[in-house]
DNA sequence: AATTGACTTGACAGAATTTGTCAAATATAA
DNA sequence: TTATATTTGACAAATTCTGTCAAGTCAATT
C-alpha cells in the first residue's frame, strides 16, 4: 500500500472494525487474540484499525477465537480488499495535492530568503 | 500471484483481450508496442493473455499507442483486478460486491452536499 | 526439410512490497 | 505516579513483482 493511498482510506476496514467491536462486546484484550494467532499484539492493532491485511488463515482464526461467524469475517476482509483496489483508482485526489504542496512549498521557498 | 490461481484464473482478461484485438485490427505487432512502452516483447506478450498485469502509466501508454480510448481500457484493467480478487473467492463474491457498492453510495451521498 | 518471422515460455536477478518484531510513544485508569 | 492497553514507526527477513534473456513453439515460405 502506498503511503499517499493508506493516509486517505486506512481508515475504512469493514472487517477490522467489526472484530474490534466482537472483541470489545467480549471483554476481550487485543494481546489475548494476537496470542491466539501467535503475532504481536501490534499486528493485531494494525488489523483493526485496517492499517494491514490479514491473510485468510488469519481472519479464520481470528472468527474462532471470537466464536464469530466466519463467513461474515471473510465477507467483510474481501470487501475490504475490493474496496481498497477500487479507492486506489480515485487517487488523481492525492496527485493534484502533491502538485499543490510542491507548488506552495516553490512558493514559500522563493519568498523566504 | 500465485501459481495455483495463475492455472485457473490467467486465461481470462478482459484487458489483455481487447487490446490484442485492437492491435490486430491495425495490424501492428505485438513487439512494436513493447518498443513503445520500452518493454519486452515478452512481457507485452503476457499482458495480452493475461498472465501478468501492467500498471497504470503502461495502460495509459498502450491507449496512447493504440490510439485506443484511455478510459475504456483502464476500466477493463481494474475490472481485470477486481475479478482476480473476487475469483480467489467465488462464494464471498456477491456479498462483497454489496458491500462495496453500499460504501460507495454513502460516499458519494456524502459528498454531494 | 530448412528458414524466417511472430510470438511464447520459463528461469533468473534485482527491485519493490509485505511481513512480523521490537522498543518507544501514547492513552487511560487507578 | 504507576500500571495496563494499545499504537506507532523503524527495521530486517521473506515474499512477490519486474523486466531480461535465451530457448522454444507455431505457421507460412522457400
Amino acid at each position: 500500500m502506498t503511503n499517499s493511498v493508506k493516509s486517505i482510506f486506512s481508515q475504512l476496514s469493514n472487517f477490522g472494525q467489526r472484530i474490534r467491536e466482537l472483541r470489545e462486546n467480549k471483554g476481550i484484550l487485543l494481546r489475548q487474540i494476537a496470542a491466539a494467532l501467535e503475532i504481536d499484539p501490534a499486528i493485531m492493532s494494525k488489523f483493526e484499525r485496517g492499517e494491514r491485511k490479514p491473510n485468510r488463515e488469519q481472519v479464520k482464526r481470528i472468527a474462532r477465537f471470537l466464536k464469530a461467524d466466519e463467513n461474515e469475517l471473510l465477507t467483510l476482509w474481501l470487501a475490504d480488499k475490493v474496496q481498497f483496489i477500487i479507492s486506489e483508482e480515485m487517487s488523481l485526489a492525492e496527485e493534484a495535492l502533491e502538485i499543490v504542496k510542491r507548488n506552495i512549498k516553490d512558493e514559500t521557498q522563493t519568498h523566504t530568503d
